[in-house]
DNA sequence: CTTGCCTCTACAGTCGCTGTAGACTGTATC
DNA sequence: GATACAGTCTACAGCGACTGTAGAGGCAAG
């Protein structure tokens, strides 16, 4: 027997899941969430079964996943005795992604090291870190990807 | 004695600096590359200085310094004489937040390596990387930071 | 009853661009 | 000169993954 636990609001949700009003609602927007019931003047009301999908989706929020990745997990969810494969699949594109990100950080970290050391003061016309952000010989000369935010 | 050379086309700039036409315009409208002279017919043209602005501007992009970071580093670029302590700060802030997010990443790598090394086949129902991503016990936890995209 | 938080919808803004539509211009070839 | 084709113009919508705002209505405690 299933016990029946009074619906909780979006708020508390929010506070259970550590996810915030906004995003839940935006979740929703998405398909991410699925319409929830409402009560008699139109508040959401939400199940402890919310509760745990909406932190599955904080948790691979927090490790990268796309939303689309997310998206295609929580259906393959719902259907427990399919292949895991393409779960895996999934994991294993995002650990690549994280390791290319992490190379590609670390050159940064090694030409902004450079640059910050090699600044001995004085004024903007001689700062070295200038003439680093000029000279633009070596790094990245054929590269056509798009610059990703920190 | 300046040479005076022949002005040219966005197009030749783009090419010169590396840099789609369309970011050169929205470059323009955000105001990091100065409003350039004009042909009778109306399109932009440009000389070897704004080859060289825009390739300072790319190369900080690529460095992932934000648009307002730039922004201040060519103010500061038009005046030689002021001292470099703010360039030097920005630069540091920048290794600073790339620092940090490359101990994010090492973070996510290790979590992902061990979601996909413990992942042996079979069904979705006992997948483990399913589990691991059901379990939000450890890791960031009180962490209310957003989400970075790869 | 009032106070004060909670929730609702709908839409604009964030960042750093990219893509598209539809019109005009410039150049090369025939 | 005609034609073809590449280049350029403006203006605006869209991306991902949300966040913030305005203005209205709901609900429980004192």
């Amino acid at each position: 027997m299933s016990i029946i636990m009074k619906p909780m609001t979006i708020g508390r949700l929010s506070k259970a899941a550590n996810v915030k009003i906004t995003t839940i609602r935006y979740y929703e927007s998405v398909g991410l969430m699925g319409t929830p019931d409402r009560s008699e003047s139109g508040q959401r009301l939400y199940g402890s079964l919310d509760v745990e999908r909406l932190s599955f989706i904080r948790h691979a929020r927090e490790l990268g996943f796309p939303m689309d990745d997310i998206r295609t997990l929580i259906e393959l969810q719902t259907h427990p005795s399919s292949d895991c494969a393409v779960v895996n699949k999934i994991a294993q594109n995002q650990l690549g992604a994280v390791r290319k990100r992490l190379g590609q950080l670390a050159a940064l970290e090694r030409e902004l090291e450079r640059m910050v050391t090699s600044c001995e003061g004085g004024k903007v016309a001689s700062c070295q870190v200038m003439a680093s952000i000029n000279d633009h010989s070596e790094c990245s000369s054929g590269n056509h990807e798009r610059i990703k935010p920190l």
